[in-house]
DNA sequence: CGAGTCGCCCAAAGCGCTTTGAAGATGCCC
DNA sequence: GGGCATCTTCAAAGCGCTTTGGGCGACTCG
């Protein structure tokens, strides 16, 4: 079933029918509707090439995923960016198209999406602190929204971003208002923004309070289970050892739960863990009762707000770069308490 | 740059480039050495929508995943499914758009998928028992392969499935070996096939060592950490509690072990777990020295076998349903030790 | 009552590609 | 040298839609 037929079917021209669909005002409601209700009974819906060759716009946007070549690890975030940005593009009837790709022949794939031209917008997902990707995509005059943001990058560009220095400025600061004195930073890989970005709040808040950040204090690593038992293990079993860590995600941080509960110590009164949670709908950390100590900020909306961003840019490609800081909520939890006192 | 604009550069028709990049044998070496060269030099490639419209396929495959509508959840192991699908589209040069959908109008919006026509075929997730999505894209006639299966139909159709059955089966026989008698099993939603098919696999192997399956033990819900938790801390008070428990994903065994730990027990030698694991690459159950007793089968795999199968279909679309099952590997970890002797 | 206005509808061009049917150029044979 | 096959290239139609530039009645107004 295709225009011609539908329009065949009713006795009208192609056109009549094209703007009955589309709500041009050229056509008389009687005929609109009886347009509509023999497209639904038969059902016909325009063929999504045909139009975006005819408008130009392909009505779909391109979210592309990095994988990390060495670990060749999936952002386990981005299942629920992705579920909250669909929100948005269903609404405003946008399709999603995804590449996963290493990050190799970088440029060449975002120039080749373009010229295939069946996106309208790309979505960019983990920046690097120096991303060359924003300068690129700047120039090739592809909307486009970053999910973080690239530090060392001046040019203006959009992004949606959480607040990663204050978030963990915030959650050390409560560490040491606890008392806490060494604390351990088991954070993500460190060329990723993002973790570039916690360090920084975990060491400001250090410092305002005298103290020195110290190295053996600090990791960095893809943010896996083993990583978290691991680096909480060793930290442990040092002659300082920690009283207390800051993890990078609720994955991480059930690692480090598990190397002190093997270290025959318990959470939140031995040892405490603040941690970072996206919130991710598989992998709560419980609404009312939060097992841990968290700076929570949803992926989810995340996903959502920078969607819509987009579609407003595509909307309107003259629009100034637009950003957005959100603000992580710090939850307290029962991963948390005062530092056990020195005797 | 089009095509037009690059066979007018040359000095050739449209026709001849066309057939130069697509590799026709009418054209001879030494054009198309020339037009390959200057398509590269001036970065041309062709439009996707027209080159569809012209051919009549897309080249790309659609991915629908269901967010359950109660719980909006987002399947965790989809990203890792998705890694797997890509490293066949990308070889194969086809795109992948996804589409969440809640189950409401589920058939409206298959129809429209292949009516739109941006879509050569689709991966279909999260199947249910009496799956009504499966005959209606059958009557569709748009090729598709199900990750998972549906019991109740006997219909013909592709999927890609692991085992569960058998996997849960043996991990259960496994824990029998080892002297448990009282096995609580944590599983997913039993609506879901998977879930439904590892119940069965349980509860034969028990009554093949002639025990009652006992309805206490079992629990059926979406698999969260806090749910493991919420069990397992409800069946380690029951009077007569169970000493090992089997559950369904890796994130809900850690709610489990979490669970242990308060009640003061230890994990392997107290209280066993097996667990289901997906091998997903962020939430690894260590390689060499596994945290949990598991029956492992690698999501990503599944992916790439499935998406190379679906492909096989839309080359072919003659062929009859192919299937594939996959076989869990179960790998001992640290989580399971022999029974405590009852004194 | 004729000119102008408005409401409704249509034919046809064009989006960028593939593909059919045909034509020009070249080389071979008798 | 004419006929024929072979090689290489081309013009044009068509994929299914939108959109431009009218056209045709019916209605209003002076």
């Amino acid at each position: 079933m295709n225009l011609k037929m539908l329009a065949a079917h009713l006795g009208l021209s192609q056109t009549t029918v094209s703007r009955a669909l589309n709500g041009y005002p050229e056509v008389s409601e009687e005929t609109r509707k009886r347009v509509t209700e023999a497209a639904l009974r038969l059902n016909y819906a325009p063929n999504a090439r045909a139009k975006g060759l005819a408008t130009g716009r392909a009505m779909a946007i391109g979210h592309v995923i990095p994988i990390s070549t060495q670990h060749e690890i999936v952002n386990p975030v981005f299942g629920d960016f992705v579920a909250g940005a669909s929100e948005a593009y269903l609404k405003a009837g946008y399709d999603m198209t995804l590449s996963l790709t290493g990050d190799e022949d970088e440029a060449e794939n975002y120039r080749r999406l373009k010229a295939k031209g069946n996106v309208d917008g790309i979505i960019l997902h983990g920046p690097k602190m120096a991303d060359g990707r924003i300068p690129f995509l700047t120039g090739l005059g592809l909307p486009f929204v970053v999910h973080g943001r690239a530090s060392d990058l001046d040019q203006p560009y959009c992004w949606v971003d959480m607040n990663n220095t204050s978030a963990f400025h915030r959650a050390t600061a409560f560490l040491l208002d606890l008392g806490h004195r060494r604390i351990a930073l088991v954070n993500g890989l460190e060329f990723m923004d993002f973790a570039h970005r916690r360090r920084i709040g975990y060491e400001s808040a250090l410092r305002e309070r005298g103290i020195a950040p110290d190295p053996v204090l600090m990791r960095s690593e893809e943010m896996t289970e083993p990583y978290g038992y691991r680096a909480a293990t060793e930290l442990l079993a040092h002659p300082e050892p920690p009283t207390a860590f800051l993890t990078s995600s609720l994955i991480t941080a059930l690692g480090v739960r598990r190397a002190i509960h093997e270290a025959g110590k318990q959470m939140g009164r031995d040892i405490s863990i603040v941690t970072h949670d996206d919130d991710l709908s598989y992998l709560s950390n419980g609404r009312d009762l939060p097992i841990f100590t968290a700076t929570r900020s949803s992926v989810r909306e995340a996903g959502r707000i920078a969607a819509e961003m987009l579609l407003r840019h595509i909307a309107d490609p003259g629009r100034a770069p637009e950003t957005q800081l959100l603000e992580a909520q710090l939850i307290i939890g029962g991963s948390t308490g005062p530092a056990p006192t020195q005797h």
